[in-house]
DNA sequence: GTCTATAGGCAGATAGAC
DNA sequence: GTCTATCTGCCTATAGAC
């Protein structure tokens, strides 16, 4: 009788995977197609069948980043209806990328924006705005249901988040330590909470699977 | 009788002024001593001259960047006793970057962190430390006046700081949009105020020349 | 879909004349 | 100090066999 495979993705996919990982560690601009094609044990050719050129995976790279990142903040939605619950799994979200000692993609892309091509810049942009609409709603409901303060416009106060937890990854990562992370999460949405005082253990910034 | 020549600073402070930008705008990895050679006018050999290496050269880069960042710090002490005043002009250094499509330049190394050469990566680090410790100071300072109010220690509070303005210019120069970098250095500030509400207009995050 | 082979360019770097 | 000339290696990318 046929035995189930050994599950092993389609090759586009673990290109993605592998190439994702590449540039959230070490950049777009310091990563090859060399570097995939050996990590795979496949050609370099065998890549420009499934990506034409580098900008043709840079785009497809990030399409799939947003589209799971999308699907990872409606799965916070989806879990709980608490504000600071659903601003300690957003942490979470950036807390679990650096445990790899990865940058969240657009955060590097970020970096390099002025040598990317137009379509990658693009979709770095569109991504912070994603980011930034649905932080809005949160800061808006937990406002409503008293469980935040915060004085600035919710615009103004998820931009400062998404702000604060890139550059907490991105200074905390060359110390290698993803306390630190975590510390300066913490200290950020604190400055939040309708109560003075820390979070409830509860609400800690953990790492998400 | 001699007339002052027109100023021009020896070739090795302008090769780290052109290397520097380069750096700042495009990261190290994507910045070339063909670029510094044409904008300077020179040849590769020549750079190669002054700086035997890119690792030295990248090393001169940061030194020499770090040591006008403490002059800063130090000019800044001397101009005010205010801690609030300081905060607003510490935060007017990265505006001063960002206003010439500039990351800070140890901003962008730390996003290349995982490519760059030991000493680089240590100079990163200590710079950060720095900025650490300069913030520290004036956060405690301004606590002991009842300028500031913050509930986390002066360190976390120091590093919420520098990762919230990292992030901001990294986050902000996509957009193409200063305002948006001031707004959020001011929304990251003013939850530090002592009093509530916005700043007073004179303690606004101003461009330093 | 994956391979071998190779093109064409640019990278960092060096030797040696001036 | 700056130059010309050159080296070696890696980069992205393509052609064409299997």
């Amino acid at each position: 009788m046929a035995r189930p495979q050994q599950q092993k993705p389609d090759t586009p996919q673990r290109i993605l995977d592998v190439a994702e990982q590449l540039v959230q560690v070490r950049g777009f601009n310091a990563f090859s197609y060399a570097d995939v094609a050996a990590q795979l044990g496949i050609t370099k050719a065998s890549l420009h069948y499934h990506f034409p050129g580098k900008a043709e995976l840079g785009q497809a790279l990030i399409a799939r980043y947003a589209q799971r990142f999308g699907q990872a903040l409606a799965q916070i939605d989806s879990e709980t209806e608490d504000a600071w619950a659903k601003l300690a799994a957003y942490a979470g979200l950036y807390a679990g990328a650096l445990s790899s000692q990865r940058m969240c993609l657009c955060g590097m892309l970020a970096a390099e924006y002025e040598t990317l091509p137009k379509p990658i810049r693009d979709a770095v942009v569109t991504f912070f705005d994603d980011n930034e609409t649905w932080l809005e709603r949160v800061l808006d409901q937990g406002r409503t249901d008293d469980a935040l303060r915060f004085e600035a416009s919710a615009r103004e106060t998820a931009r400062m988040i998404i702000s604060g937890l890139e550059g907490a990854m991105l200074v905390s990562r060359p110390y290698g330590d993803i306390a630190r992370f975590r510390a300066t999460a913490e200290t950020l949405l604190a400055s939040l909470a309708a109560t003075d005082g820390r979070l409830p253990a509860r609400n800690r910034v953990k790492r998400r699977s």
